[in-house]
DNA sequence: AAATATACTTAGCAATACAAAGTATTTAGA
DNA sequence: TCTAAATACTTTGTATTGCTAAGTATATTT
């Protein structure tokens, strides 16, 4: 039941998350998928379906640009997602934006926690 | 443009941070949008056509109840919202959510900060 | 009298997480 | 070897939700 919440808690910060592992060095959709689970934890378990539209997403507003790169021992080459120059002013924006929120939810969840005690209502 | 995010990362916080401010006592959709900016920042300035819709859906669902309750010096009553039972279950439940992705998210956005310099990419 | 604030409602749009299905290669196990 | 599972990418469709915009009505302020 709570799932309907985490799913809508989620959104927006996937796109985020994902822009952060391309930060260090280009990746490619299974790749993500797997660093995404065990990095930021299992409520972060993508499926394919979720990812890799996020990530035409990014292509298409240019904060990543994909290449197909041969792997090795492989016959067919993989996708892989570079971060662009806008990437990574956006994510700097996204992550701002992030924290304003987040300090928002916890100064009110934690700010009423004292005031619960014995009110009408 | 960085609005954008910020729309989609409010979703589902919203939910719970009007039940949370229904944990206190009653109150009415004009108070609720009122506090909500004022306790939880500007961030939060929400709009009538966009709380109201929460409230309708959080009564629906049974996690708050509405009651009609006339107003001191106004002919027209208030629309009040009170906390169910169920409502006080669902919103511990919310915060739980909300914990593991907001910890989710600083793990990651944290964890990469340092890995960041000098890599191919 | 007019403008602004208060108070509630509804219709419609855009964005996105996810399920589900499909395709194809690679690796591991029976 | 044959099969199952893991790897890898794509597309379609659904449900949810924040927001704009519009409408209605009373109350307060200028």
């Amino acid at each position: 039941m709570q799932e309907k919440y985490e799913r809508q808690m989620k959104k927006g910060v996937l796109d985020m998350l994902v822009l952060q592992l391309l930060m260090v060095e280009k990746k490619y959709g299974y790749q993500l998928i797997m660093e995404l689970r065990e990095k930021a934890g299992d409520i972060f378990g993508l499926k394919e379906g979720t990812l890799y539209p996020i990530l035409y997403r990014l292509e298409e507003e240019e904060l990543v640009e994909s290449r197909w790169f041969e792997a090795e021992n492989k016959q067919i080459p993989r996708k892989y997602y570079l971060m662009t120059d806008k990437g990574r002013q956006t994510l700097a924006e996204m992550y701002q934006s992030w924290r304003q929120i987040a300090e928002g939810v916890e100064r009110l969840m934690n700010r009423e926690k004292n005031e619960e005690a014995g009110k009408d209502n």
